[in-house]
RNA sequence: GCCCCCAUCGUCUAGCGGCCUAGGACGCCGCCCUUUCAAGGCGGUAGCACGGGUUCGAAUCCCGUUGGGGGUACCA
């Protein structure tokens, strides 16, 4: 073992003890219950929709138990940061409405940059370097690679352990010579190389069990890289602890780390942590299933949800319900309300099933009013689609009036809007400025229906149009003017005898339906008529006759 | 290879030894309503991966198999 003179010579002379961290970072002064919790992103992309999954669990565990929440930048891998990550995390938890109360911002306990925190994790790494709990390990990547090799056609564990941890024990003056040379080292874990099973309790899993940890994981990176930082692990027990965080909520693919972490945890003296292992979402591929992939999914990016327009609170309530299945029982507000329950989570990874999160949205914006709709629609529509914006700017009334169809005192709303990218192609023909004439019956969208042959209809019904405020009168002066220009008066009349009419009251109503909405399916035709006016809806049908 | 996690309709799940000839929701299909569509109402489709135990009794407990997922990095 080194002597602490030589072990201190590899830090900065002036680096404070561990003492004087505990001392600066004091534990909370916390309600007991309290969970303090983090997320934890790492700068390399966008957020994952599992992200502010994770993020959405963390907050509601802390604010629903008068805790903290806090969010913690890992940027501890340089070469992998990706510019304007922070930008899209934002993006995110603003989108979301998940505010931290401890971030970049603000917080006693930070800096919340782990690129910002060097000295205490050098402060840590020569704590344990003198008490012999850590060694300056110089084996290169290519003698690693090689030992990784032969140890899988050896077929025994890979890792740095045993015979393979050449460094662990290696002759002292033989290590201050590569020291001395200024040769680049890591700084490794002294694992306690305990044999057996450790146990340990998951707040969603339960007991669970594993082969006690034996690999001497690195701990501080390369010395050649200027900040030298750690690794994950190292730096998940030292910011963990000195952040006085009481629950680690993360995926999945941590629970093999857990021995470690444990390990690490005593090493250095601190308390352990509860462990919330959360299930990844998944995504159904031809032959199974797969964690849903950044790279090739673009569902599995927050981005996806915003730039389509899903309303948050949607897939707030879709994302809880995964999380605990009661949630998605009860209505949307209490589903909102109502804490999580760690042990209500379900172990198995969830697909992520985009037909149910639209039906949710659906449902959703169906219980929006008008005024809400829009209030929703025009900030997504600044953003993704300022012709939009500026119609809605432009009309705000004819927006309200639309948005009133078969919405405003109705017992079950129309659910034609899943998304704020809906509303074009929904509603965009109440919009003049967004609406096609139909100027003749050789228009496209007439295909099928009675052709030229109904013009006379079509005639009548301009010159002797009343704009009637009753739908059922409405109606029947569109009966009446296809009965007195070759209608059958029922559908019944017309099967009965086709040869002897043109179609029946459903043609005629499509031909009219078709000029005023651009379609064949659209809302209640009286409904859509006094949204627009008597003039336009007069208009929109004389086109028609060329 | 080694280690860990998981396993109920296509999907999300309820179920924690008898209330289960397995319940709900989404999807899908049909019917009704109807001037179209959306919605709504009614009905239907479809599942305990497999094999051994334990038990009077198993979707529920145990073991094994198979399958899926994850880890095995100076990435997180």
């Amino acid at each position: 073992m080194l002597t602490t003179i030589q072990i201190d010579a590899l830090f900065a002379a002036d680096l404070p003890e561990v003492e004087a961290w505990q001392a600066r970072y004091p534990p909370r002064e916390l309600a007991p219950g309290a969970h303090v919790t983090r997320f934890a992103p790492s700068p390399t992309g966008n957020v994952h929709i599992g992200g502010l999954y994770v993020a959405m669990v963390c907050r509601d565990l802390a604010r629903h138990s008068g805790g903290r929440y806090l969010v913690r930048i890992e940027d501890t891998d340089q070469a992998r940061e990706v510019s304007g990550a922070l930008d899209g995390f934002a993006r995110a938890f603003d989108y979301a409405g998940l505010d931290a109360d401890e971030d970049l911002g603000t917080g006693d306990y930070g800096p919340y940059r782990q690129s910002a925190r060097e000295a205490i994790y050098h402060s840590y790494a020569r704590d344990l370097l003198r008490r012999g709990l850590a060694y300056p390990c110089f084996a290169t990547r290519e003698e690693l690679a090689d030992a990784t090799a032969r140890q899988n056609s050896l077929k025994v564990p890979t890792g740095y352990y045993g015979e393979w941890a050449t460094w662990r024990d290696a002759d002292p003056t033989q290590v201050a010579a590569r020291l001395d040379a200024g040769q680049p080292y890591v700084v490794r874990f002294r694992s306690p190389n305990e044999v057996g099973r450790i146990r340990y309790t998951d707040a969603i899993r339960g007991p669970l069990e594993h082969e006690a940890n034996r690999n001497d994981a690195v701990i501080l990176k390369s010395s050649e890289h200027s900040p030298r930082l750690p690794t994950y692990h190292f730096a998940h027990a030292v910011d963990d602890h000195l952040m006085r965080v009481t629950t680690v909520v993360r995926g999945e693919e941590w629970l093999s780390s857990v021995p470690l972490h444990l390990q690490l945890f005593d090493a250095l003296g601190f308390d352990r942590v509860t462990y919330a292992h959360i299930a990844p979402l998944m995504k159904l591929i031809p032959g199974g299933k797969r964690k849903l992939s950044k790279r090739n999914d673009p569902e599995a990016g927050v981005d996806y949800y915003i730039d389509a327009g899903y309303p948050a609170p949607a897939v707030l309530y879709y994302l809880r319900a995964l999380a605990n299945a009661r949630l998605g029982e009860v209505p949307l507000p209490q589903a909102l309300a109502e804490p999580l329950t760690l042990t209500d989570f379900g172990v198995a990874g969830p697909l992520v099933d985009l037909a149910k999160l639209d039906d949710l949205s659906a449902d959703y914006v169906a219980t929006l009013s008008g005024p809400q709709v829009v209030a929703a629609l025009l900030p997504w529509a600044d953003g993704h689609d300022g012709e939009l914006a500026a119609i809605l700017r432009a009309e705000p009334d004819l927006a309200l009036r639309a948005l009133a169809v078969e919405r405003d005192g109705a017992e079950n709303p129309r659910k034609d809007l899943r998304t704020w990218s809906d509303f074009r192609p929904v509603y965009g023909f109440f919009f003049p400025q967004l609406f096609t004439d139909v100027t003749g019956f050789d228009d496209p969208r007439l295909a099928g229906l009675v052709g030229p042959a109904a013009a006379p209809f079509v005639a009548d019904l301009v010159g002797g149009y009343r704009h009637l405020a009753d739908a059922a009168a409405w109606f029947d002066q569109i009966r009446q003017a296809s009965i007195r220009n070759g209608f059958a008066p029922t559908p019944k009349d017309f099967k009965r005898e086709p040869a002897a009419y043109l179609g029946s009251i459903r043609e005629a109503a499509q031909l009219v339906r078709v000029a005023i909405t651009g379609s064949t399916r659209s809302p209640d035709l009286h409904a859509v008529s006094q949204a627009i006016g008597e003039a336009e809806f007069v208009r929109r049908l004389g086109t028609m006759l060329g």
